[in-house]
DNA sequence: CGTATATTGTAACTTATCTACAATATAAGT
DNA sequence: ACTTATATTGTAGATAAGTTACAATATACG
């Protein structure tokens, strides 16, 4: 169990990473981006968040803010935010997909446990 | 650039995790420890938060989190609250470990860029 | 039973976030 | 300059989430 301990700690950081959710004013820090501008992001359907139940606050996991940092990135480089917005869905869904493959991986990790 | 996605991606998951930090309510919905004993553990000392400034709310990032899970699992195994914190403790330091050396291969792999 | 350890309850308060309104700014076209 | 669409920001009044500081209870063990 030691001996794999490098492997393990990346596998289980992915696992961990799904649960991980934060608010919006940690995302704005993270991000740099405001609160305000996130939540407008938001209500143009550019990026999502995830709901816990009726009335709660918002919660954002890796690939929200990820996703926040990208669509970022490319506006500071001169794009308007409905082209940036498209140009990040691609690029996402790379994202997604080696997301669920490291996942994936942790899971199956953890069964041979 | 995309050769090396895959670990491109546990890179800078590492990097991220080291500015996600949440709510106590939030850890507590993750490790399945109230909110409640948290606060009482991190009175005795036996885990740590980040406070951002005076008079804000706890914040837990990837480690302090990682470590509540930890002496979760001790306690349930029967060990008293003290010893399963000394337990861990050797435990914490591999992982602060493994979590420096990645966190500065995903330093160093950015610069390259 | 007594004592140490561990956990839980809650009132009164502060901080964080929410919605829903409106205002302003910036860019592009005519 | 005026118009229109796009993008961002401000804020009041609300609710949600978290805080401290008190006390109560539970559980284990000699």
């Amino acid at each position: 169990m030691d001996q794999k301990k490098g492997t393990e700690n990346v596998l289980l950081d992915v696992d961990f990473l799904q649960k991980l959710v934060v608010g919006i004013g940690e995302v704005s820090e993270i991000t740099g981006v405001p609160a305000r501008k996130i939540r407008y992001w938001e209500e143009k359907g550019i990026i999502q968040s995830e709901k816990e139940g009726e009335g709660t606050t918002r919660r954002y996991n890796y690939l929200n803010i990820k996703k926040i940092l990208l669509i970022q990135e490319l506006v500071e480089e001169g794009y308007t935010l409905d082209s940036a917005a498209k140009k990040v869905e691609d690029r996402m869904e790379n994202l997604n997909e080696a997301f669920r493959k490291l996942a994936t991986l942790a899971t199956d990790q953890k069964d041979d446990a």
